[in-house]
DNA sequence: TCATTAAGAGACTCTATCGTCTCTTAAAGC
DNA sequence: GCTTTAAGAGACGATAGAGTCTCTTAATGA
């Protein structure tokens, strides 16, 4: 592209270079999918030259996986909203709002189908997102403590629920959900899951 | 790989011709992904020349959208089996044994990421196996006409969630879930939201 | 200030795939 | 059996991207 003005030839080093490549990974991601990456227009779009990448990386998989891990957000536990109610809602706007509509969420879910071929990149989304490390249990936990819930409703199965299907809407309506189908999520699914304790204890026969 | 029969050099046409190659598509969808598939390489697995292919598509969109439609089953409901908990195990056990472990599951796999790019696939998949023409909201209708649930539990997220946690549990786990993972969705998930209709609308505030 | 490092730019060779085209000959229809 | 259609095979030039390499020079640190 043409050279343009006074501080057109500025020239990024170290960490400055290695987010802008991040950066030029995920949109690369978002806009034409994993299959169809490639070495050059991540380059072109960091604005750099194709030594730095391979100078740093091995291969078009490590780059990847590396601007996806680094961008992954570390979900701390939600500040405490005092009801588990609005805490589950708090989660899942975060969820929602600050990681799946964000660059990196557009990245994850064009990453979500290779899982067979790339494990590792899965394996990164399921346990910095899915897994008892995320913030849904915390919060349960929290309700437990407060006698809110009872210890035994906290299952995989209530932990996994919300994420699951704020990443199935996205994935299927091309947009994280928003609020009025967050609330709903947790009115009709998370909260009756987990305040009905005895009558499932019940169902699965003990 | 070796044509079955004696004659190797046997020539298939039509229908037949049309199915190999649609199978080929799957096939070359999981074992590489939507963005790396190619016309040579699917019709190498097809086992014709490139000519067939261009004849009847006009582009790898075109083609990989066909044979996803053509195996995408139609889910008709599920036989009456007299309780809506067996019938939604009926279910969930039909959709992931028959079709997200099928070859038409791993290709819809490999395409649920290419949503923003490719509306059309991702709207096959959400028409035909998550939206209201689905089995599931059958099955609670059959049961609320039995008197088993009320009407009102029968809410667009109670009929989503169930397909949407076997399609992430697909997703970042390799495989659909089996059949325990699949009755702890049913008594700690679905059931606890079908039967909680009254503490539902309290907490909604209804 | 000066030496060292590595960035920006892009040339280069290879390879994979594209979409078109041709040739021969099975398969299907009359 | 003869004609028509299109399948199997693969050649073809064009293009895109891979990964390596070089050249110049900005940024950095002693």
């Amino acid at each position: 592209m043409a050279e343009s003005t006074t501080d057109a030839r500025r020239r990024r080093r170290g960490d400055e270079l290695v987010r802008a490549i991040h950066d030029a990974v995920l949109v690369e991601l978002s806009e034409v999918g994993y299959g169809r990456a490639t070495m050059e227009r991540i380059a072109e779009r960091a604005g750099c030259g194709k030594m730095p990448l391979y100078r740093r990386w091995r291969s078009r998989d490590d780059l990847v996986l590396d601007a996806v891990e680094r961008n992954l957000p570390v979900l701390a536990p939600p500040a405490d909203t005092g009801g588990v109610r609005t805490d589950l809602l708090s989660v899942l706007e975060h969820l929602s709002e600050r990681v799946l509509a964000a660059p990196v969420g557009a990245a994850i879910t064009s990453l979500v189908g290779e899982g067979r071929r790339h494990p590792a990149i899965t394996a990164a989304i399921r346990e910095r997102i899915l897994e008892p490390t995320s913030p849904v249990p915390a919060v349960l936990r929290r309700a437990a403590e407060r006698g809110e819930i009872a210890a035994e409703a906290i299952t995989p199965q209530v932990c996994t629920v919300g994420p699951s299907m704020l990443m199935t809407h996205t994935l299927l309506e091309g947009a994280p959900p928003g609020a009025a189908e967050r609330i709903a999520i947790v009115d009709r699914v998370l909260m009756p899951a987990l305040t009905a304790g005895a009558a499932t204890a019940r169902a699965t026969g003990g």
